[in-house]
DNA sequence: AATCTTTTTGCAACCGGTTGCAAAAACTTT
DNA sequence: AAAGTTTTTGCAACCGGTTGCAAAAAGATT
């Protein structure tokens, strides 16, 4: 069917080689044969197999793609950063949905079958098994959007989820709130861990602030909506929250007005991401912005650099993040 | 680096063969060599290279998923469902972003070289020279959520956008309004095109109700807020808008706020897809379903058989919508 | 024109597997 | 036990490329 190799030399007068030659990068072939390469190969339609030569200069150019964060819209932008990004750098992206998975060790065993040449986990939810089954995979392996360790054995690209937290903690704390929250995501995940502990320490700077936390079942609106509608339903909910996520902040936002509620006169938000969707004008979400573009772009520099030196140490790469301010807490007082 | 068969065969005490058969599927190996190779691939930590395996079987079990919708939260719902769908065949998607692309040859080049068994086409908004490109390919193709052609020569898994302007454009009637609009999305689109069709067909039938219409630049939030945006500046405003998406809905709505104008009171609205979010207490919007979940298994399915008998008819399978009534059309008079 | 360099070329082995074929081994049947 | 049948096995060729090496061709130097 597809033509080969062998055919273009035939029809071009010369060896194999010469045709693989004239296929790869600085091999040495003169002007000459070239031409006559090139036109034959034209002529006939020839592209090499990049799976077969993959089996010498080992490098497949595929990349494998993890996640299981197919339900947080701010995660189709995540994709289509990495997509765009690895596509200019003449990667491809072999995508495997985590969602169904059980087993760790059949994902890390199928991206080895499949040869990738390293593999980038975006996932901030990551099971520690997933985590430890890539780490072990000894594939150049990028976690984006994970957790800094304290004993990092793979390359780490994000953000400091206690920082976060801080920033959330201090500033409801010079908004004036008596009262906060913490609406966390899922209770195992990392970066709720972290967000949550960052919050609860900046807040014993502020004795006498009271803080009470409760976590959603999941990174979705669904979750935030019933989370807060649980809390509003208690004697005494707080005066504002911080909210794990921004589509979580979406969730509660709407169990609030559903409650007849107002924001911000009655309860203050903030999020964390700045997804799109939060500057949307009927949204309007006080967030804490994560830059997602560097913390991709940062991954895929990293993946490179990996892949043409493969011993290199493990690397955590932590971007800051601000506030952006909307309209979901009351101004300062 | 990785352990190989031959590696595998000597450590067994059989031949490369035999070590083949006992990882493929029905071929002829004795019970006993079959266990010592096993064990001898367990021990060593040994699984198949596939990439090598197809240079023989011809097959990759590799999906090229090509797509430029990257901004539309809908299709973060279709690329898990294709994702998680793909998976249970035992197939690999290789993620494809057209979005930066001008060549629509380089894409399916591009796949050509990585020997993907199939292509699964998942856009409504694909410009023509692309799909003629993956039509000329010779490669299985599929679109999904691709327009019926009059003339297939490819598989095509969607919906009827023309049945689905008529829907809204008897629904739109029928609730009594007498001054309809329709804000559609990029007016190049064959989508829209087909939406718009059938929306303007149907209303003939109801030669007292005035019809105006419009196009957005793209199916976003943005687009769909600034054209409502613009819409509500003029003198006469529609009664009530057919949306071409949920996403411009939505976009829409927040215009129509913003203005100070409520929905249904002032403005109703229709949209298409019934995304997660039109259901969102906040949102409530009234729309036309898309049956995705359907579409995607659909176009699995279609593939599938594809690859098993390459010379198929090219066949169209359009799924029929039903309208989701939530809050933003105003009651039946 | 003869010699020395440099570049280009083809051969052959290899990457990691699969598979048709005929021989060998294992069963059946008589 | 011999003959016939079925199953299992290894050899060798192949899938579509790349690459080290030595020979051939081209170019430079005297």
């Amino acid at each position: 069917m597809a033509v080969t190799l062998k055919q273009v030399a035939k029809r071009a007068g010369v060896s194999a080689s010469a045709v693989s030659r004239t296929f790869t990068q600085g091999a040495s072939v003169s002007e000459k044969t070239r031409k006559k390469v090139e036109s034959a190969a034209a002529a006939m339609g020839y592209s090499p197999n990049f799976l077969a030569r993959s089996l010498t200069t080992r490098r497949t150019k595929m990349i494998g793609l993890v996640s299981n964060n197919f339900h947080n819209p701010i995660f189709l932008e995540v994709f289509d950063l990495f997509t765009r990004g690895l596509q200019e750098c003449d990667l491809r992206p072999l995508l495997v949905n985590l969602t169904d998975q059980t087993d760790p060790e059949a994902s890390v065993k199928m991206l080895h079958q499949y040869s990738v040449d390293g593999v980038i986990v975006a996932s901030s939810t990551l099971p520690p098994s997933f985590a430890k089954a890539f780490r072990d995979s000894n594939m150049p392996v990028v976690h984006a959007f994970g957790r800094r360790s304290s004993n990092p054995q793979v390359h780490v690209v994000g953000i400091d989820n206690v920082e976060c937290g801080r920033i959330a903690g201090r500033e409801l704390a010079r908004r004036g709130y008596k009262r906060v929250g913490f609406l966390g995501g899922p209770a195992i995940a990392t970066s709720t861990r972290d967000r949550f502990d960052g919050f609860i320490e900046e807040l014993t700077n502020h004795p006498k602030i009271e803080v009470c936390h409760s976590f959603a079942t999941a990174y979705s609106f669904d979750a935030g909506r019933s989370e807060m509608c649980r809390l509003l339903a208690q004697n005494t909910p707080c005066e504002a929250y911080f909210c794990g996520d921004d589509v979580l902040s979406i969730g509660a936002l709407s169990a609030i007005s559903s409650a007849g509620l107002s924001v911000p006169d009655d309860v203050g938000l903030i999020g964390l991401n700045d997804m799109e969707m939060a500057g949307w004008e009927n949204i309007a979400l006080t967030t804490i912005h994560q830059p997602i573009a560097k913390i991709v772009r940062s991954a895929i520099e990293l993946i490179l650099a990996t892949l043409e030196q493969p011993d290199r140490l493990p690397e955590a790469r932590l971007f800051p993040c601000h506030l952006v301010e909307r309209q979901t807490l009351r101004p300062t007082l």
